[in-house]
DNA sequence: GCATTCATAGAAAACGTTTGCTATGATAAG
DNA sequence: CTTATCATAGCAAACGTTTTCTATGAATGC
């Protein structure tokens, strides 16, 4: 069909060991041929057939990546960062959505290793994950780790945001904080929770578990969420919700039932979307560096491509930080 | 490295054509062996090697999907609706963004081929997309394409999309409308500012050029469009922004300078992507069907992929529809 | 003028599959 | 009992590359 190398070694008489090293730079072919190769390999339109190489190279040149929801503008803009870095490195990227299904999860994780990628960022669909780190000879990079065992890792720390969420409505002079955490991330929500329950600690209060609900990690999600915190009937301040789809939900459940955001109730989100800086949301929340994280994903998961055997372990650990709008009242 | 073929053989005892027959479930093996072969092959954690299989079928099984931004909620949920679809079919998709520049859509098309995609799904970057449709034996399926001509093609109708939004808008009693149109998407904004033209002659009005500008197709580029358009000086009584990030954008500038939405001047955009219908926003807006599309571009594709030599021309002609909230009157 | 070095180029094996062809032995038909 | 049929299984080529090894001839050194 498409254009091979043994082609254009018809064409020029010569043998398809030197047209492999011409196109590829090696040593050992004259100037002369060189030119003449490039020349016809140009003019015939050829185009190397990468699995081929791969299955000689061992080496596919593409990553995957397995997320839970790419509408979810948090993924969205990591699986944005990956992809740049990616691309300059010269990488193309299968993505998978497991709409947080660990069935959907391991399916797409072994199709993944049967195309042969050379590595396969994973933000694990919930708690049971069926992929097993250790077994796997591709490297696997963790978004949001289970254990501090792994090899490599790249983390927004969790406990200092949910500390800084919670800090800040403290500061903002609520008292009653109630949480909304996601049901599908329950690990996240808990390193998060564990930073609320620290501030409010240090401020002399404790966390009521009876204001712990946990939500579909939606805008949805948030809005039922709140409807299930109301109707416990206790005082509430405050909502922190795990994610800013949730705390959208949260606000909506507010606008609906004429709860004067911040006045009588605030509402804090985390991810700080895009969305949340709208002059109609004004969302604060706390941001994480999202791109950044998707860069630096990829950056460190090529470094275990390349050295596979060193020891070398790599510990990024970026820092989320708050973003005072109006859902928190100014004091 | 990774267990093959050859190392079930070898430890069977059989011939490696008789483990291929076995595992892809061919005749010609007995079902005794098959039985130990498939239990062999499970026990040693065998994985075919894809790049292999596609070397001699000449079939990856993997698609490319090219589009300008996945941050924009639009393509999110194409995207979602062509990944499904993929999975359910036994694909995997490679996700590449261009950020509306032809040059890197060139690049990535490129490196698909070399990756022997069996098809790509483009939503060309420009105008002058370099990439050929005709020079391809790669099935290519384009969203939004130029010409009539393409063998096959699904869209959303954009010219009875336009009269929607402009007939809403006349039928609220807005008589003056703007357009902000998108500078990277000339061609889906040409057809749907056809529509409006359309809806406006209908009503025995035409289409005041001044009121047409271009913006960057994002929340700030709405904004920045806007201002432009009330540099002009005239008087306007609704916005028609291009995409609903785009009439984001002008809600914002309206927010800004006191003008009252849907009081004194209307917004509508296009798309319906979700932020729109939060209760802070209640964007009234042109609502495309993005999952069903996705699904069906995929669908197409897949078609092209399995009869690539007929002559079937696939033509799929989606209806978008109107969704009424609350930034335009009502009467 | 001969031996040595060196750059260039070709032959062939390898990567892990699939598949057409052939060989084997058993069974059925005459 | 011989021949034809058939299911099973192995061999080897093919897919399109890369790379090691070897061969060739020119250039160099003595």
């Amino acid at each position: 069909m498409s254009v091979t190398i043994k082609d254009i070694a018809k064409e020029l008489g010569v043998s398809y060991s030197s047209i492999s090293r011409a196109l590829n730079g090696k040593e050992g072919v004259s100037e002369e041929n060189r030119l003449a190769i490039v020349e016809a390999a140009e003019r015939m339109g050829y185009q190397p057939n990468e699995l081929a190489r791969g299955l000689v190279n061992k080496v596919s040149n593409s990553i995957g990546v397995i997320i839970p929801d790419i509408n979810n503008p948090y993924f969205g803009e990591v699986v944005k960062g990956i992809l740049d870095d990616a691309k300059e490195h010269g990488y193309n990227v299968f993505l998978c959505t497991t709409d947080w299904n660990v069935t959907t999860e391991k399916e797409y994780y072994d199709t993944l290793k049967q195309k042969r990628v050379d590595g396969i960022i994973l933000k694990p669909a919930g708690k049971d994950s069926r992929v097993q780190v250790q077994t796997t000879n591709t490297p696997l990079l963790i978004i949001d780790p289970q254990e501090d065992n792994c090899k490599n890792q790249v983390v927004v720390d969790n406990e200092v945001g949910g500390y800084l969420a919670a800090q800040h409505l403290l500061k903002c002079g609520y008292r009653t904080i109630a949480c909304i955490l996601g049901k599908e991330d329950k690990l996240s929500s808990q390193q998060r929770l564990g930073g609320v329950t620290r501030a409010l600690y240090e401020n002399g209060l404790s966390l009521d578990l009876d204001l712990v609900v946990e939500g579909s990690m939606t805008i949805e999600g948030g809005r039922v969420a709140s409807e299930e915190l109301m109707r416990r009937g206790k005082p509430i301040d405050a909502i922190f919700g795990i994610n800013d789809l949730i705390a959208l939900g949260a606000l909506q459940y507010c606008t609906e039932h004429e709860l004067k955001v911040p006045e009588e109730i605030g509402v804090i989100g985390y991810d700080n979307i895009s969305y949340a800086s709208l002059p109609q949301i004004q969302l604060t929340t706390v941001h994480q560096p999202k791109y950044e994280l998707g860069r630096m994903l990829f950056e460190t998961l090529l470094d275990e491509i390349q050295n596979k055997d060193e020891e070398k372990s790599i510990q990024i650990k970026l820092q989320p930080e708050i973003m005072e709008r109006k859902t928190t009242r100014t004091i």
